[in-house]
DNA sequence: ATTAATTTTTAGACAAAACTAAAAATTATA
DNA sequence: TATAATTTTTAGTTTTGTCTAAAAATTAAT
């Protein structure tokens, strides 16, 4: 499997999770940052390797074989992460254009071998679940801190948007995986929150909390 | 750079610091399991790029900016293989393919920083230099077990010969690095040598000994 | 229900890196 | 020093993954 395959492969992945139905030519082209004509192209092949469902106009969804191998570069992708916060000290803002390299690497022995040496994690540094050597998922309930009412109060069990910027702010913020999370009040004119961090009290927009995931207490 | 052409570096830097000259189209492409006709392709792609110094019919070398390319490709390389020993506990004869693998990650902060996570080694599992973060290497002086004279005792600091059969071989003679090796005698007939590694005694052939560093006490 | 807009696919081209076969240059040999 | 053998390069293909432009299919709008 080549690199490009994969990551074809991971990207109709998280489309078709996060939608949980077929994916368009489009919205691929457009995650991937390529043209709709490549995009078909890639498909046709991977439909040939029985990789994904792909009849023409009808947009793709994965077999149970390519989702199998979607899996275990989401599994290696995540590890890596793991690795790179853990043990190399990079911030969880760093880590995201490292891992999409590493995630190609080779090896089952390999990624076996880290996953023991990393204690078997089973989120990232983002909250995210890292699927065991058979490809089993743990999912932890989770809500978005914007869907609380008020008073209610969570942990931060993870981001939304993992994208440097949004981490940069949170860091700034000292919100991090573990914080507390109360819900005071709520704007009604700007949808913002006023929520407390720990001990102290802050400001966010809706946008960010629609972007924060919290476990209830 | 693409893999490819570090991969053409690499070979490039090998072979002309084992021989210490200008190297062939043929020496490259048999090292590489190619066609010389590829190999032309890529020194003019390569000299193009400044990388090496190439004029038809007349070998090549490197520039002093691809001799620094390769280095930082060596010490990746070698970095990660003494990640794979210490950390993930794989065996010297286990390491390479991987290896070969994680060298063309690009990051030099990822790099740096698992060379610190390391704690700076300075020679991979198999004995050869790690080139520093300026690509300065620390040369040990080092000689071939084959060349020591009756009596003489050194330390197994390095092999030659790195293929996955000949460092099995060593595991199961016992020889690895740090071995204190005693050359005992030598038998005229087949040049084979008496050794004594640690306690035990044994015998092995001039093959062995020629590919087996050792550091005399 | 046609027409218009959008999406998707096809067709043809291109760059990278490999290959084969043949030509050119170099080196070795008689 | 001719000629033979070897090495290296050139020329022309192939494969992979991308692209543009145009055609075809689908979806939306009047």
């Amino acid at each position: 499997m080549t690199f490009s395959e994969e990551n074809y492969l991971k990207t109709i992945y998280h489309l078709t999770t996060a939608s949980d139905s077929e994916v368009s030519t489009n919205a691929i082209a457009e995650r991937m940052e390529t043209k709709a004509s490549s995009v078909t192209d890639m498909l046709k092949k991977l439909a040939e390797k029985d990789l994904v469902n792909y009849k023409k106009y009808q947009g793709v969804s994965l077999t149970s074989a390519g989702k199998s191998e979607a899996k275990m570069i989401v599994r290696k992708h995540r590890l890596w992460e793991v690795f790179l916060v853990e043990k190399l000290d990079f911030s969880w803002d760093e880590v995201h254009d490292i891992a999409e390299q590493l995630e190609h690497i080779k090896s089952e022995q390999l990624i076996n071998k880290l996953d023991d040496f990393l204690d078997n994690p089973t989120e990232d540094p983002h909250g995210d679940p890292i699927p065991d050597r058979e490809g089993r998922i743990v999912k932890i309930e989770k809500q978005l801190l914007s869907e609380l009412s008020e008073n209610q109060v969570g942990v931060c069990v993870g981001v939304k948007d993992t994208s440097s910027e949004f981490l940069k702010y949170l860091d700034k913020q000292e919100i991090a995986l573990g914080s507390k999370i109360e819900f005071l009040s709520r704007e009604s004119f700007d949808l913002s929150l006023r929520i407390r961090v720990d001990k102290k009290e802050l400001t966010i927009s809706n946008k960010i909390a629609s972007n924060l995931f919290v476990k209830l207490l």
